[in-house]
DNA sequence: GACATATATTCCTATATAGGAATATATAAG
DNA sequence: CTTATATATTCCTATATAGGAATATATGTC
């Protein structure tokens, strides 16, 4: 049995560390050709075109035709499952965070106590 | 030239459906003994045992051993790599709601001022 | 139309995998 | 020790893929 494609759904789309990549620079708000993207990422081209395809059968890009030049655009909103599932478990990390800083600061707390502790005077 | 392993990295591990309900499992707080895992999800038990094996090789799980038990616990924290590459593109999105929600709040304000505009006396 | 440029797509290949089936390994109980 | 239970691991298989190489398709310029 298969791996489910890459164009199951965006979690397998960007598994992909280049298609990652390539999300990361349309990020920008801009549209961009795809030679830019191949010169910006030194990867060849048909290579970047397989990977905006992918990205465009899962709604992550969406291109536009201007003459000879094929525009894509980031929907970074078709992102957003990716963010929602991993958000579901921020809290844990996030107390983990906490509790991590707690134990810091009583350890912190503890030494003060004892660098202001009188010392013992000397018994020679 | 294959795609990458599912072992590569955080992404790849949860690109694959059922690895992510175990993790949703996991989530709870608890330990699981794998039997409890495969009976609520009603899967295989080599299949469970397989995909705890690739997130344990990517530090998404833990395991202890208890006498025949091996009891699996979530290492939330090794999923922020994914909140935090998804976290990037947020404002992406967020704006977009808020746009979409000004333009709603306007249209209602000119309905209310519509509605409230006194009317033309019949001509009659 | 000839030639240039941009880019999508096809052909090829070695590789990894999810589940099924089977089996090996490890612990528990009597 | 025998038997039972828990679970990891192996063997098998059909499938998908990332990049390389090559090619097809689409638009631009003179």
């Amino acid at each position: 049995m298969p791996r489910a494609a890459t164009t199951t759904d965006v979690f397998n789309a960007v598994a992909e560390p280049r298609r990652r990549d390539i999300i990361a620079l349309l990020s920008n708000g801009q549209e961009w050709p795809v030679n830019d993207v191949v010169v910006r990422l030194q990867l060849a081209q048909p290579a970047v075109s397989k990977h905006l395809g992918v990205l465009r059968k899962v709604g992550v890009v969406t291109v536009v035709k201007r003459g000879q030049h094929r525009m894509y655009k980031l929907e970074a909103a078709n992102l957003k499952p990716v963010h929602d599932w991993a958000k579901t478990f921020e809290h844990l990390w996030t107390n983990q965070i906490s509790r991590i800083k707690e134990r810091a600061e009583q350890k912190a707390m503890e030494r003060i106590v004892r660098e202001n502790q009188p010392r013992p005077k000397n018994q020679k």
